[in-house]
DNA sequence: CTAACCATGTAATCCGTTACATGATTAC
DNA sequence: GTAATCATGTAACGGATTACATGGTTAG
């Protein structure tokens, strides 16, 4: 049976780019690609054997170095990696543990709300800074990557941001009526 | 062995609210919260046995209706969720699939990317309207749920509507750019 | 009467995480 | 020399999805 994961998907399309080993894979999701997707190692060797087996990888002969595996994508490989690019992607059902504990808190004290909003604000204000700094290196990009990459690259960046920011948002917003609520609560 | 899972906070806290089936609480999942959290039939009806198991909750003795099993949360279920409840969140790493796709599409025609991310925006546009319309409805509520209640279930549907705005900006945004640049490369 | 909805469950599968294990290379 | 990073893998487990199976109740 051959894998249906979204994992060989990620992995064929990072190959497409350039080859790489599975430790370039998981850097790469790791920094370039961390604001849209994530691979575990534990998930990314197997595939990797997987794709191989398939005949959807193949290994680079030139082994200078022992004990490090160079994969490029095949032919076949892309062909399979296209079918799946312009198919339209899946609706995913949504699952943030924040917003669930959120929703269910309100038998907790007023200050502990508060905390936890201000806390999810502050991970969120971090975020964003790292993301205007990357947005920021792309536009001195002295450019080895093409320039229309570097426009995917920079949506992909740009689509952090809003995220971040809209999230920093909805702190503030709660914050105001929480905090409101607390005053209002207090004085009466 | 201890279930470790989400869903089973995510049914306490269900029942936490109101006693009711697994088939109601998978209604709630699906209406009340479907804008932060999703559950599956297979996954609810095993962790409930599960939970019942560990005296978690309870069963209602009161079967006026057979075939029906109406669960409550029983006290020393409470304080696992109290337990759970005030932990942070943990960090969730992301998965979009829709932007992984867009990521690799540099080499897709521009009419089909511009095809792409307007799908995501009408799907996101869509998303919005329902959420105003919840919005609309919890103003309007003749209050059977405590006030406070209402200030959490409305703030987790401005969530929903904020995130929907964020990504339509984003859309529209990435459009503007992709169009432009299909006017340039078609004029050079 | 029949379609939609209410209601509960099991089995198969698999997808992904975590922990464990090992060792080479590079930079300080 | 030693800490950090590069590099590859396996094993165990669990968490979640999907498909399958069954049947009662309600509304038109």
């Amino acid at each position: 049976m051959a894998v249906q994961n979204k994992t060989q998907f990620a992995i064929l399309g990072i190959l497409s780019i350039a080859p790489g080993t599975g430790y370039d894979i998981k850097r790469y999701c790791d920094t370039v690609i961390s604001n849209v997707w994530h691979e575990n190692f534990g998930h990314i060797y197997p595939v990797l054997s997987s794709l191989l087996k398939e005949g959807l990888v193949d290994l680079s002969e030139d082994q200078t170095i022992v004990r490090k595996k160079v994969y490029s994508i095949s032919e076949k490989g892309l062909e399979k990696f296209m079918d799946w690019l312009v198919m339209p992607a899946e609706y995913q059902p949504v699952r943030s543990e924040f917003m669930l504990k959120f929703l269910f808190s309100s038998n907790l004290p007023d200050d502990h709300i508060i905390k936890m909003v201000e806390d999810y604000r502050n991970r969120h204000s971090a975020k964003l800074i790292e993301f205007l700094k990357v947005e920021e290196s792309l536009k001195n990009i002295q450019t080895e990557i093409s320039e229309k990459r570097v426009h995917f690259l920079n949506a992909t960046v740009r689509y952090g941001i809003l995220t971040s920011e809209s999230a920093i948002l909805w702190c503030d917003e709660t914050l105001a009526i929480f905090k409101n609520i607390n005053i209002i609560g207090s004085k009466v």
